[in-house]
DNA sequence: CGGAATCCAATGTGATACTG
DNA sequence: CAGTATCACATTGGATTCCG
Protein backbone atom coordinates (compact mmCIF):
# COMPACT_ATOMS: atom_id res chain seq x y z
CA UNK A 1 0.00 0.00 0.00
CA UNK A 2 2.30 2.70 -1.42
CA UNK A 3 0.48 6.32 -0.09
CA UNK A 4 -2.58 7.18 -2.05
CA UNK A 5 -2.21 9.51 0.65
CA UNK A 6 -0.50 11.07 3.04
CA UNK A 7 1.43 8.85 4.89
CA UNK A 8 1.49 9.39 8.58
CA UNK A 9 0.19 11.31 11.70
CA UNK A 10 1.30 15.03 12.65
CA UNK A 11 0.63 16.14 9.12
CA UNK A 12 0.05 20.04 10.04
CA UNK A 13 2.70 20.07 12.22
CA UNK A 14 4.34 23.25 12.11
CA UNK A 15 7.78 22.09 11.30
CA UNK A 16 7.62 19.86 8.92
CA UNK A 17 10.96 17.39 8.30
CA UNK A 18 10.33 17.63 4.33
CA UNK A 19 7.21 19.33 2.26
CA UNK A 20 4.76 17.22 1.87
CA UNK A 21 2.04 17.63 -0.76
CA UNK A 22 -0.89 19.41 1.32
CA UNK A 23 -2.15 20.03 -1.12
CA UNK A 24 -3.78 16.75 -1.70
CA UNK A 25 -4.98 16.89 2.06
CA UNK A 26 -8.74 17.48 0.50
CA UNK A 27 -8.55 14.51 -0.85
CA UNK A 28 -7.04 12.41 1.93
CA UNK A 29 -9.02 10.72 4.76
CA UNK A 30 -8.28 13.86 6.32
CA UNK A 31 -10.99 15.85 4.03
CA UNK A 32 -13.61 12.98 4.40
CA UNK A 33 -13.80 13.11 8.39
CA UNK A 34 -13.43 16.55 8.18
CA UNK A 35 -16.90 16.31 5.94
CA UNK A 36 -18.55 13.99 8.37
CA UNK A 37 -17.27 15.88 11.62
CA UNK A 38 -18.01 19.11 9.92
CA UNK A 39 -21.80 19.75 10.75
CA UNK A 40 -23.48 21.62 13.19
CA UNK A 41 -23.88 19.11 15.75
CA UNK A 42 -21.58 16.18 15.65
CA UNK A 43 -18.83 17.36 17.34
CA UNK A 44 -20.67 18.70 20.27
CA UNK A 45 -22.43 15.63 20.84
CA UNK A 46 -19.32 13.42 20.80
CA UNK A 47 -18.15 15.80 22.91
CA UNK A 48 -20.77 15.42 25.47
CA UNK A 49 -21.10 11.70 24.87
CA UNK A 50 -17.27 11.99 25.72
CA UNK A 51 -18.21 12.90 29.40
CA UNK A 52 -20.39 9.82 29.94
CA UNK A 53 -23.57 8.31 28.49
CA UNK A 54 -26.58 10.10 27.88
CA UNK A 55 -30.07 9.36 27.01
CA UNK A 56 -31.95 11.14 24.24
CA UNK A 57 -33.98 13.35 25.78
CA UNK A 58 -31.17 14.63 28.21
CA UNK A 59 -29.13 15.37 25.14
CA UNK A 60 -31.99 17.29 23.65
CA UNK A 61 -31.78 19.15 26.61
CA UNK A 62 -28.14 19.93 26.63
CA UNK A 63 -27.53 20.83 23.45
CA UNK A 64 -30.18 23.22 23.71
CA UNK A 65 -30.76 24.76 20.13
CA UNK A 66 -30.86 21.33 18.30
CA UNK A 67 -34.41 19.73 17.09
CA UNK A 68 -35.36 16.17 17.83
CA UNK A 69 -34.98 15.99 13.78
CA UNK A 70 -31.57 16.84 13.68
CA UNK A 71 -30.38 15.41 17.47
CA UNK A 72 -31.71 11.96 15.60
CA UNK A 73 -30.46 12.26 12.16
CA UNK A 74 -27.05 13.28 13.51
CA UNK A 75 -27.19 10.58 16.67
CA UNK A 76 -28.09 8.15 13.09
CA UNK A 77 -25.39 9.16 11.18
CA UNK A 78 -22.33 8.84 14.20
CA UNK A 79 -24.02 5.70 15.15
CA UNK A 80 -23.10 5.06 11.48
CA UNK A 81 -19.68 6.04 11.31
CA UNK A 82 -18.96 3.89 14.37
CA UNK A 83 -18.56 6.68 16.39
CA UNK A 84 -21.51 6.25 18.96
CA UNK A 85 -23.38 3.08 20.04
CA UNK A 86 -27.17 3.08 20.61
CA UNK A 87 -28.31 0.74 23.39
CA UNK A 88 -31.64 0.14 23.90
CA UNK A 89 -33.07 -1.22 27.40
CA UNK A 90 -36.57 -2.54 26.72
CA UNK A 91 -38.11 -0.96 29.61
CA UNK A 92 -41.53 0.51 30.55
CA UNK A 93 -41.08 3.18 29.03
CA UNK A 94 -38.54 2.71 26.67
CA UNK A 95 -35.28 4.27 27.93
CA UNK A 96 -32.30 4.08 25.32
CA UNK A 97 -29.06 5.20 25.69
CA UNK A 98 -25.82 6.32 23.62
CA UNK A 99 -22.57 6.25 24.36
CA UNK A 100 -19.59 6.37 22.36
CA UNK A 101 -17.86 3.14 20.81
CA UNK A 102 -14.32 2.46 21.21
CA UNK A 103 -13.50 3.90 18.16
CA UNK A 104 -15.60 7.41 19.32
CA UNK A 105 -13.08 7.00 22.74
CA UNK A 106 -10.26 7.52 20.28
CA UNK A 107 -11.84 11.13 18.64
CA UNK A 108 -12.17 12.60 22.11
CA UNK A 109 -8.88 13.07 22.87
CA UNK A 110 -8.43 15.35 19.67
CA UNK A 111 -11.81 16.78 20.15
CA UNK A 112 -10.87 17.45 23.79
CA UNK A 113 -7.70 19.20 22.25
CA UNK A 114 -10.00 21.41 20.31
CA UNK A 115 -12.84 21.96 23.50
CA UNK A 116 -9.76 23.11 25.37
CA UNK A 117 -8.69 25.82 22.14
CA UNK A 118 -12.19 26.84 22.50
CA UNK A 119 -12.43 27.67 26.35
CA UNK A 120 -9.24 29.54 25.70
CA UNK A 121 -9.54 31.66 23.20
CA UNK A 122 -13.46 32.25 22.73
CA UNK A 123 -13.08 35.73 24.02
CA UNK A 124 -10.42 36.65 21.11
CA UNK A 125 -12.64 35.38 18.48
CA UNK A 126 -15.30 37.62 20.65
CA UNK A 127 -13.64 40.55 20.11
CA UNK A 128 -12.04 39.92 16.40
CA UNK A 129 -15.66 39.69 15.32
CA UNK A 130 -16.84 42.85 17.30
CA UNK A 131 -13.89 45.08 15.39
CA UNK A 132 -15.78 43.44 12.20
CA UNK A 133 -19.04 44.65 13.52
CA UNK A 134 -20.04 41.62 13.06
CA UNK B 1 -15.06 36.50 37.05
CA UNK B 2 -16.14 33.59 38.65
CA UNK B 3 -17.17 30.62 35.86
CA UNK B 4 -19.73 31.41 34.05
CA UNK B 5 -18.40 28.41 32.39
CA UNK B 6 -16.18 26.29 32.70
CA UNK B 7 -13.25 27.44 33.91
CA UNK B 8 -10.35 25.31 32.65
CA UNK B 9 -9.02 23.22 29.89
CA UNK B 10 -9.50 19.41 29.58
CA UNK B 11 -13.01 19.89 30.19
CA UNK B 12 -13.37 16.70 28.59
CA UNK B 13 -11.08 14.23 29.88
CA UNK B 14 -11.58 11.10 30.39
CA UNK B 15 -10.42 10.96 33.95
CA UNK B 16 -12.07 14.44 35.80
CA UNK B 17 -11.09 15.23 39.17
CA UNK B 18 -14.14 16.31 40.40
CA UNK B 19 -17.66 15.75 37.78
CA UNK B 20 -18.51 18.91 36.31
CA UNK B 21 -21.31 20.29 34.72
CA UNK B 22 -20.62 19.22 31.84
CA UNK B 23 -24.66 19.54 30.60
CA UNK B 24 -23.56 22.90 30.33
CA UNK B 25 -20.97 22.50 27.81
CA UNK B 26 -23.79 23.34 25.21
CA UNK B 27 -23.73 26.85 27.01
CA UNK B 28 -20.18 27.66 27.64
CA UNK B 29 -17.78 28.65 24.56
CA UNK B 30 -17.19 25.37 23.80
CA UNK B 31 -20.94 25.42 21.67
CA UNK B 32 -19.96 28.59 20.27
CA UNK B 33 -16.76 28.27 18.39
CA UNK B 34 -18.02 24.52 18.23
CA UNK B 35 -21.13 26.01 16.21
CA UNK B 36 -18.93 28.17 13.87
CA UNK B 37 -15.78 25.81 12.65
CA UNK B 38 -18.77 23.05 12.70
CA UNK B 39 -19.44 23.54 8.52
CA UNK B 40 -18.38 22.24 5.80
CA UNK B 41 -15.18 23.76 4.61
CA UNK B 42 -13.71 25.89 8.17
CA UNK B 43 -11.86 22.86 9.69
CA UNK B 44 -10.92 21.89 6.65
CA UNK B 45 -9.70 25.12 4.96
CA UNK B 46 -7.53 26.32 8.37
CA UNK B 47 -5.89 22.99 8.20
CA UNK B 48 -5.20 23.59 4.51
CA UNK B 49 -3.98 27.60 5.29
CA UNK B 50 -2.04 26.00 8.50
CA UNK B 51 0.89 24.47 6.49
CA UNK B 52 1.12 27.41 3.93
CA UNK B 53 -0.46 30.61 2.78
CA UNK B 54 -2.43 29.95 -0.02
CA UNK B 55 -4.11 32.05 -2.68
CA UNK B 56 -7.44 32.12 -3.67
CA UNK B 57 -7.39 30.20 -6.46
CA UNK B 58 -5.21 28.18 -4.94
CA UNK B 59 -7.42 27.16 -2.29
CA UNK B 60 -10.24 26.63 -4.76
CA UNK B 61 -8.35 24.15 -6.48
CA UNK B 62 -6.88 22.30 -3.37
CA UNK B 63 -10.40 21.96 -1.90
CA UNK B 64 -12.27 20.53 -4.44
CA UNK B 65 -15.87 20.58 -4.28
CA UNK B 66 -15.65 23.95 -2.69
CA UNK B 67 -17.69 26.75 -4.95
CA UNK B 68 -16.07 29.89 -5.28
CA UNK B 69 -19.87 31.50 -3.17
CA UNK B 70 -18.44 29.34 -0.53
CA UNK B 71 -14.53 29.36 -0.33
CA UNK B 72 -15.42 33.20 -0.53
CA UNK B 73 -18.21 33.23 2.23
CA UNK B 74 -16.02 30.89 4.27
CA UNK B 75 -12.69 32.57 4.45
CA UNK B 76 -14.77 35.95 5.22
CA UNK B 77 -15.75 34.35 7.75
CA UNK B 78 -12.76 32.21 9.52
CA UNK B 79 -11.55 35.85 8.67
CA UNK B 80 -14.30 38.06 10.67
CA UNK B 81 -13.60 35.35 13.15
CA UNK B 82 -9.41 36.81 13.78
CA UNK B 83 -8.51 33.18 12.51
CA UNK B 84 -7.59 34.25 9.11
CA UNK B 85 -5.51 37.06 7.65
CA UNK B 86 -6.26 38.35 3.67
CA UNK B 87 -3.40 40.10 2.36
CA UNK B 88 -3.73 42.04 -0.64
CA UNK B 89 -0.68 42.32 -2.79
CA UNK B 90 -1.39 45.41 -5.42
CA UNK B 91 0.42 44.05 -8.33
CA UNK B 92 -1.14 43.24 -11.77
CA UNK B 93 -3.16 40.85 -12.14
CA UNK B 94 -3.71 41.45 -7.97
CA UNK B 95 -2.89 38.37 -5.63
CA UNK B 96 -4.47 37.91 -2.66
CA UNK B 97 -3.00 35.47 -0.06
CA UNK B 98 -4.86 33.85 3.06
CA UNK B 99 -2.85 32.89 5.82
CA UNK B 100 -3.69 32.22 9.32
CA UNK B 101 -3.20 35.12 11.94
CA UNK B 102 -1.73 34.22 15.27
CA UNK B 103 -4.55 32.99 17.12
CA UNK B 104 -5.50 30.98 14.07
CA UNK B 105 -2.55 29.56 14.66
CA UNK B 106 -3.07 28.87 17.97
CA UNK B 107 -6.17 26.51 16.58
CA UNK B 108 -3.58 24.82 14.38
CA UNK B 109 -2.27 22.05 17.14
CA UNK B 110 -5.79 21.26 17.98
CA UNK B 111 -6.76 21.07 14.32
CA UNK B 112 -3.55 18.62 13.63
CA UNK B 113 -4.24 16.57 16.10
CA UNK B 114 -7.98 15.89 14.58
CA UNK B 115 -6.07 15.47 11.58
CA UNK B 116 -4.25 12.59 12.56
CA UNK B 117 -6.89 11.22 13.99
CA UNK B 118 -8.55 11.27 10.59
CA UNK B 119 -5.68 9.57 9.04
CA UNK B 120 -5.61 6.63 11.59
CA UNK B 121 -8.82 5.74 12.09
CA UNK B 122 -10.58 7.03 8.74
CA UNK B 123 -10.69 3.41 8.18
CA UNK B 124 -12.37 2.41 10.85
CA UNK B 125 -14.98 4.75 10.30
CA UNK B 126 -15.38 3.54 6.43
CA UNK B 127 -15.87 -0.38 7.43
CA UNK B 128 -18.03 0.81 10.26
CA UNK B 129 -20.52 2.57 7.47
CA UNK B 130 -20.14 -0.18 5.39
CA UNK B 131 -21.15 -3.00 7.89
CA UNK B 132 -24.82 -0.30 7.70
CA UNK B 133 -24.66 -0.40 4.25
CA UNK B 134 -24.21 3.45 4.14
C1' DC C 1 -6.53 36.87 -10.71
C1' DG C 2 -9.91 37.41 -7.33
C1' DG C 3 -13.74 38.09 -6.63
C1' DA C 4 -19.29 39.88 -6.59
C1' DA C 5 -24.12 39.17 -8.38
C1' DT C 6 -27.64 36.43 -9.76
C1' DC C 7 -30.51 32.45 -10.48
C1' DC C 8 -31.70 27.92 -9.36
C1' DA C 9 -31.50 23.26 -7.39
C1' DA C 10 -30.35 20.45 -3.46
C1' DT C 11 -29.80 19.86 1.07
C1' DG C 12 -29.97 21.27 5.97
C1' DT C 13 -32.63 22.86 9.72
C1' DG C 14 -36.53 23.81 12.83
C1' DA C 15 -41.44 23.78 14.64
C1' DT C 16 -45.26 21.29 15.12
C1' DA C 17 -47.96 17.34 15.44
C1' DC C 18 -48.34 12.59 16.11
C1' DT C 19 -47.10 7.57 17.64
C1' DG C 20 -45.55 2.93 19.89
C1' DC D 1 -39.58 8.27 26.57
C1' DA D 2 -37.96 8.13 22.17
C1' DG D 3 -38.73 8.85 18.41
C1' DT D 4 -41.35 9.56 13.17
C1' DA D 5 -43.96 12.48 9.73
C1' DT D 6 -44.82 16.56 7.63
C1' DC D 7 -44.27 21.06 6.19
C1' DA D 8 -41.88 25.57 5.92
C1' DC D 9 -37.90 27.98 5.82
C1' DA D 10 -32.73 28.75 5.80
C1' DT D 11 -28.48 27.58 4.10
C1' DT D 12 -25.50 25.59 0.77
C1' DG D 13 -23.80 24.29 -3.78
C1' DG D 14 -23.34 24.87 -8.85
C1' DA D 15 -23.29 27.38 -12.82
C1' DT D 16 -23.07 31.40 -15.13
C1' DT D 17 -22.14 36.14 -15.86
C1' DC D 18 -19.75 40.25 -14.98
C1' DC D 19 -16.12 43.34 -13.15
C1' DG D 20 -11.65 45.92 -11.56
Amino acid sequence: MSGTHIGVPSVLAHELPRPVPLDELAHCPVGDVFRRLGDRWSLLLLSLLGTRPHRYNELHRSVEGISQRMLTRTLRSLENDGLVRRQVYPTVPPSVEYSLTPLGGTLLEPLSALADWAVLHAGEMDAARAQHTD
